[in-house]
RNA sequence: GGCCCCGUAGCUCAGUGGAUAGAGCGGCAGACUUCGAAUCUGCGGGCGGAGGUUCGACUCCUCCCGGGGCCA
């Protein structure tokens, strides 16, 4: 659960409305500047439960605001909205707040700090790591940096197979090559195969580590990994806290009395453990390490683990929602206009290196992490392979960079001229612009904004907000001076302001943020 | 046959009950003697379809059409 925020001086305005209108209020910005800073429907929502005209309430809530000085003008409009107007100083001192919270503004959402595991990619080490892992690497971690954000403990897991059928291919091929001969049908080739069977010794660890190479430099880092066979020497002691039955020889598990569609076999009639006895295994070992909650990060061809996976958690003591099953849609490769599933086997892959050789990490964890995850991605090869700079992560950087620059030639006399107009920051020397009130209210929607996307698990919102930001601070340089204009005090705090939410924002996807570009 | 995701501007995508549905790219026309022009300003078009719930629906429900995926 996310809940809000300390510093957060539109939750803080929320709160006052809620205690005045006896129900919670949520704030939103309105569209068109002539219905307020703020605007609420808390009027709409009371008029059906206490059967009043819903202008009369909000007419009612409007001037209790005015009166208790929440708001220094509010107003009813349209068919029962409040809006409300904040003054500059009240803006001006959210602005000093939000530079005092630094680079921590807008965290700290978790009602309760959780210890909280996030297994991610987890690709076998049957070949390099392609945009498809890549997709869950960036969903999965900026997920992960949300949570931390929040204020949970994060663990980072990566789990991955060394034993079975498919590492016996793996391995059939490694050894075929060595003999100069043609991997099996079924088996693995490519250039990389090629390279592996040229070096001596077990390819797996080499494997992972190349693998976990390229995820580093996507700056997808771990914490911990397990291997399958590890985890194959606890089923035994798993399966004994299920609830199990045997019919046909075979050993099942009575998940659909735990919400899943229909029973598991744990062991087969040959005595052999199937993989969802693995998941069971897997999953007490996850418990018994001591984390309350568990996210699997799984791509759209694993929907149907959701059910079997909670099913487990519930028989082994835990609440089902303490397994939480992200799934994200897949990466489609698009040539010619036409689109069509990745696939090793048919050689229609693209590597991760290759698209960090072409176009920079930047834009392609930004690529991967700004668009939802229950959107398909649309990946076209041959624009991935032009460096572009029409990446709005670029966008994003320069008003970082820029701000660097405001702040590189203000130097320490600026700096120390403008610290002491700090501590009067409610003498503004002029009215607030139409630009400066309007960036001053983005960077306050981000608390919301991050506490949301933590708690929808939706990274891509932070790109999106971050855009806007950009966006609003650009039109401010634009038309505004900030050294030696006579706000020159509020200014400066103004644009570290929104260094630090700019930095903030991308250091959640996995972004660098640039002092120069 | 069952289940999951998605149909929003020419293209790629935001918008999970509020007021006149947004952005990037592409196109056209403008703006640098001043903190960085990787910037800014102006110009066009859209919620797949049909019902329903609601004071109010891109958003929630049902059905249909279309695309992707999983299982059988």
């Amino acid at each position: 659960m996310e809940g809000l925020v300390a510093n957060d001086p539109v939750a803080r305005l929320a709160d006052a409305i809620t205690q005045l209108a006896g129900s919670p209020v949520a704030l939103e910005r309105p569209g068109d500047p002539e219905h307020g800073d703020y605007a609420t429907n808390v009027a709409l929502k009371l008029a059906g439960l206490q059967k009043r005209a819903p202008r009369e309430v909000a007419e009612e809530i409007a001037a209790r605001a005015v009166e208790l000085g929440v708001a220094h003008r509010a107003e009813a409009a349209g068919p029962g909205f409040v809006n409300l107007w904040v003054p500059d100083a009240w803006l001006a001192d959210a602005v000093t707040e939000i530079v005092a919270a630094g680079f921590d503004f807008g965290g700290g959402s978790a009602v309760e700090a959780e210890r909280v595991q996030v297994e991610m990619v987890s690709a076998n080490p049957t070949g390099p790591i392609t945009v498809a892992h890549a997709r869950n690497g960036a969903y999965g971690d900026s997920v992960a940096r949300l949570l931390e954000f929040a204020g949970h403990a994060v663990e980072r897991e990566y789990y991955y197979n060394d034993a079975g059928a498919q590492m016996e291919r793996f391995y059939a091929s490694v050894d075929a090559l060595r003999h100069g001969e043609e991997p099996p049908q079924d088996g693995y080739r490519g250039e990389y195969m090629n390279d592996l069977a040229g070096l001596p010794g077990d390819p797996v660890p080499t494997m992972l580590a190349s693998m976990e190479a390229s995820l580093e430099r996507f700056r997808v880092h771990f914490d911990s990994r397990t291997r399958e066979t590890e985890v194959e020497a606890e089923i035994p002691e798993a399966v004994a806290l299920l609830e199990t039955y045997e019919e046909d020889g075979a050993l099942w598990a009575r998940t659909s009395a735990h919400g899943d569609d229909k029973d598991r076999v744990l062991v087969r009639s040959d005595g052999a453990p199937t993989y969802y006895a693995k998941d069971a295994a897997y999953i007490r070992r996850k418990f018994a390490s001591g984390h309350e909650r568990l996210v699997y990060v799984l791509g759209a061809d694993h929907h149907g683990y959701v059910g079997r996976l909670q099913a487990l958690a519930e028989m082994l003591g835990h609440p089902r929602e303490s397994v939480e099953v992200l799934i994200y849609q897949l990466v489609h490769l698009v040539e010619g206009g036409a689109a069509k599933k990745m696939s090793k086997r048919r050689g229609d892959v693209v590597f991760l290196d290759e698209l960090l050789d072409t176009i920079g990490v930047d834009a392609a964890r930004w690529y991967l992490v700004s668009r939802g995850h229950d959107q398909t991605i649309e990946l076209d090869v041959d624009l991935a392979k032009e460096r572009s700079n029409k990446n709005p992560v670029y966008y994003v950087q320069y008003a970082h960079a820029r701000i660097a620059g405001i702040l590189r030639n203000a130097g320490e006399n600026v700096i120390q001229r403008s610290a002491v107009s700090d501590t009067v920051p409610d003498t503004l020397s002029a009215a607030l612009t139409d630009e400066e009130r309007e960036l001053v209210k983005r960077l306050l929607e981000f608390p919301g904004v991050a506490a949301q996307a933590t708690g929808r698990r939706a990274p891509h919102a932070i790109p999106v907000y971050a855009i806007r930001v950009a966006d609003d601070f650009h039109r401010f340089y634009h038309g505004h001076r900030v050294l030696e204009s006579e706000q020159e005090a509020f200014r400066l705090q103004l644009v570290r302001g929104v260094q630090n939410v700019i930095a903030r924002c991308l250091d959640l996807v996995g972004v660098e943020a640039p002092e120069r570009m």
